[in-house]
DNA sequence: AAGCCCCGCAACCGCCGTGGG
DNA sequence: TCCCACGGCGGTTGCGGGGCT
């Protein structure tokens, strides 16, 4: 199949490489409004020259607000070898077993020192030693509840939780990694890897909406986040302060599945998104909207002060903007975000976005 | 202090599987 | 049944950061 298979999108045009802070808000504006439905119609009607592929796998493995950020925990390290050992190079499978991390993400610290230790090679050239903190060596903060049970739950071995530097460690997992010993909890052959939840699924994003699942007016998601509206008057906006004032709090407050979907939307999804027009609304669904938005606003560098993180100024809602407890000590809010951040984490919102909690490990 | 070198990560590339017309 | 478009996946690359000499 696949024959005759034109380039997704016209290449000729559009930019590379890095994304933009402009870029990563347009597209988390737009997908937040209208979902993403279409990827490659994507670039174009939020106005971004860029490939709907390369929207994507940004959106996948940056921008989603469910991503578990930081190093990766012993537990995570611990069942990324083994399932590497049962599934291969199968990493969305094996991301799938790991709620906030991406395949990307799981490839790379595979590639980068997973491997190494499972098969280690001789060091080249003396072997200059980086600074490395592995991933033992910080846990990730994850203040939510959902994030400290995910990765425990995945656990596979009884080892989980531990150190795994010891060599006899190292040799058990060479041993497991070439099947030849039993994996506890888990078997691989009888294990319906599909049954797990698909942290890329989009009704991670729409639980409340199984019939379009890209649809983005989910009760979970940051849909209906403020001043996406605004921000959403694509693709003709123009970036420039008055987005900004948009995006600092002049739209606050509308609800994006108020709005007349795309055309792109299917009934079902339209319809689905009417429907929940009055129940994505609460002050709670709000709130966690604009804690994530706030969160990436922040990563962008599109807010000034740090004091300004949780609370912002011209903010008409400089009170209440999260319902969870606030974070008891935000130093850094980019890292903050990025480490344990706007994830649901410091949800307290009835359907703790469902993401990935820890039912999505219930299959184990 | 400066340059070199290694590592980690984000992003790109190309193929595959699937569904629709 | 064939063709096409799309999403998804895995491999690879290149740049930036940071440690070492």
């Amino acid at each position: 199949m696949g024959k005759g298979r034109a380039p997704c999108c016209a290449k000729v045009g559009l930019n590379k490489g890095s994304w933009t802070p402009e870029e990563d808000m347009r597209l988390v504006a737009y997908i937040q409004k209208y979902g993403h439905a279409n990827w490659r119609a994507l670039p174009k009607q939020a106005g971004l020259l860029r490939c709907g592929k390369s929207c994507r796998l940004r959106w996948i493995n940056y921008l989603r607000p469910d991503l578990k950020r930081g190093n990766f925990t012993a537990e995570e390290e611990e069942t990324i070898i083994k399932l590497h050992g049962m599934l291969g190079n199968k990493w969305s499978k094996i991301a799938s077993c790991l709620p906030g991390r991406t395949d990307n993400e799981i490839k790379n610290v595979w590639n980068t020192h997973l491997k190494k230790r499972v098969s280690p090679e001789p060091k080249k050239g003396g072997g200059k030693s980086k600074k490395k903190t592995t991933c033992t060596d910080v846990l990730v903060p994850s203040p939510s509840p959902a994030s400290s049970t995910t990765t425990t739950n995945c656990s596979i071995g009884d080892s989980a939780g531990e150190q795994s530097n010891t060599s006899k460690e190292e040799e058990e997992e060479e041993e497991e990694t070439a099947g030849k010993v039993e994996i506890p909890m888990l078997d691989p052959c009888s294990f319906d890897f599909d049954m797990l939840v698909d942290p890329v699924a989009p009704e991670l994003y729409c639980p409340a909406v199984s019939t379009a699942p890209t649809s983005p007016c989910s009760s979970t998601s940051p849909a209906c986040a403020r001043g996406v509206d605004a921000l959403l008057d694509l693709p003709d906006i123009d970036l420039g302060p008055e987005l900004w004032s948009i995006i600092d709090g002049d739209g606050y407050g509308a609800s994006v599945c108020t709005d007349a979907p795309p055309p792109a939307w299917s009934n079902a999804a339209a319809a689905a998104c009417q429907a929940n027009a009055t129940v994505a609304t609460t002050s709670q669904e709000e709130a966690k909207a604009e804690w994530w938005l706030e969160d990436l606003e922040k990563e962008l560098g599109l807010w000034g002060p740090t004091d300004d993180y949780h609370c912002h100024p011209s903010g008409p809602q400089c009170q209440p903007a999260r319902v969870g407890p606030p974070p008891a000590v935000v130093e850094d809010p980019v890292s903050c975000y990025f480490q344990g951040g706007p994830t649901p984490a410091t949800w307290q919102g009835p359907e703790t976005p469902a993401v990935i909690t820890s039912n999505s490990m219930d299959y184990l």
